[in-house]
RNA sequence: GUGGGCGUAGCUCAGUUGGCAGAGCUCCGGGUUGUGGCCUCGGCGGUCGCGGGUUCAAGUCCCGUCGCUCACCCCA
């Protein structure tokens, strides 16, 4: 047998409809901050994340799907989505004209990772991006946009991380104390020796407890941020402090693209182990200029859906709709059955019923299974008769000073209100129920 | 790329010192010849991940390989 590729993975129902549910209620207040969708291609040159992630990230050193198309270009699996965006955006000049431009995406990125829990080689991001204003309004804004939707989708136990990585003039400062902290310091692990030539912001990010231990006194980025820098910094929590927001400084910070500058923010939720960033984002000014554009101030956040899916409640977004089963009897029954089914659905009922003939046991089965909120019942008798038996399933509601209305069946069940209702009047009669 | 755990029915898992491949759930049918769930009886369903080796005999022991999983790393 054939299987999926290594962390690649099928989304199965009934899984998929919690899927749809995140990115509804996503959608939904997107809407409502003035987002609009934006759809992109999944392949793009390599070199837009070479130029964008940077070349020393571990995402292009050594993460992506990266082959040569027929011609001989080099192309590669999107990694991310905010380098796709943002050159959608210049070569389709969205960037023009004055105000913040608001788009969001969704959709699969490609790693080449060992899969782990919550971590997969085609991942699920739903993204925000927002162009053209340096505002530190923005900033908050967007930030409290991202967590309208995480507390919508009832994510429980969440953290907000945040810190900011300063301007390009302010990490050139920050980088040359931290280098020269570094050199005084023996013992670091091997990757933070590589990082302390290529990438000294990112030592602070480093995990492992010894290199923490050394670097407990190392400088901090807050330290060395200038003073537009600090005022903006100061301006977004200030903001975040106003509207309520729990949030937690965390001056090691750091994010894993090179193109972030001054706000960085993460948010981790309990219950994932250790891949437990649910959300990250913060603001990348620098990234058009990379990418041969104009000055283009932006910022925005992707949230990681597998992982965000994995600590949802699993019974959200299972809502049961009303829908009515047929079971016929016979031939002639099951031929009008198979023409009040697709009256039923253009009258935007959902409806289903057995297409192989099988017992009305086994049809009273799939009804119960799938869910129906009402059986029909459609024999020859009752075809004679110009009617069908209406029979509810599961709870049944009783209208005021009502009891159930019983009904012996030949075998000696008794069933509750169980109703001869006229054919003609069948689809019309279960439209209206299913309004109610 | 590195390390640990695990691969037996659709699912969750038993399987003794190597000796006829099992259970529960699911699914299908009967009991109820025209009424779901509960009960009861029966049935379908397996190249034991794959390849090699040892042995009269391998799910079991050995080697290799692939996959899953957790962690490192990295990140959403």
């Amino acid at each position: 047998m054939i299987k999926a590729i290594r962390g690649m993975r099928d989304l199965l129902p009934p899984e998929t409809s919690r899927w749809q549910w995140v990115e509804q209620v996503a959608r939904e207040v997107f809407g409502l901050y003035g987002y609009r969708e934006i759809r992109l291609p999944l392949l793009e040159r390599t070199e837009l994340f070479a130029r964008s992630i940077g070349a020393d990230t571990d995402i292009v050193g050594k993460e992506m799907y990266t082959f040569p198309d027929r011609k001989g270009d080099s192309l590669t699996l999107r990694p991310e989505a905010t380098a796709s965006v943002l050159r959608a955006v210049l070569e389709n000049g969205l960037d023009k004209g004055a105000g913040v431009k608001k788009l969001y995406t969704l959709g699969p990125m490609f790693r080449y990772e060992r899969p782990q829990k919550g971590r997969y080689r085609q991942f699920y991001q739903i993204n925000c991006e927002a162009f053209g204003v340096d505002a530190p309004e923005l900033d908050a804004e967007v930030i409290l946009l991202l967590l309208d939707i995480l507390t919508r989708l009832k994510l429980g136990e969440m953290r907000l991380l945040i810190n900011s990585l300063g301007c390009p003039d302010c990490q050139v400062k920050f980088k040359a104390a931290m280098g020269l902290f570094l050199i005084s310091r023996e013992g670091l692990c091997e990757d933070c020796q590589r990082r302390r030539d290529t990438n000294p912001l990112r030592v602070l990010d480093c995990k492992s407890v010894h290199c923490k231990e050394i670097l407990k006194d190392a400088p901090v980025i807050r330290d060395y941020l200038c003073p537009d820098c600090t005022a903006h910094f100061a301006r977004v929590l200030a903001w975040l402090k106003r509207f309520g927001v729990a949030y937690e400084e965390q001056p090691k910070l750091v994010r894993g693209l090179d193109y972030y500058t001054r706000t960085a923010f993460e948010v981790v939720a309990a219950g994932l182990g250790a891949q437990d960033a649910v959300a990250g984002g913060g603001r990348y000014n620098g990234l058009s200029q990379a990418l041969g554009g104009p000055l283009l101030p932006a910022i925005g956040f992707a949230i990681g859906e597998d992982r965000l899916l994995e600590v949802l409640p699993k019974d959200l977004g299972q809502e049961n709709q009303f829908k009515v089963f047929l079971a016929a009897l016979g031939e002639a029954a099951r031929d009008r059955a198979f023409h009040l089914l697709q009256e039923l659905r253009q009258r935007r009922v959902a409806a289903e019923m057995d297409l192989e003939g099988r017992s009305l046991k086994a049809q009273m089965t799939q009804a119960d299974r799938s869910g129906a909120t009402y059986a029909v019942i459609i024999g020859d008798r009752e075809l004679e008769q110009g009617e069908a038996l209406v029979r509810p399933m599961r709870a049944f509601s009783y209208k005021k000073g009502e009891g159930p209305k019983l009904t012996e069946l030949p075998s000696g069940r008794i069933v509750e209100n169980q109703e001869r209702v006229a054919l003609k009047d069948l689809t019309a009669l279960l439209a209206a129920r299913a309004r109610e």
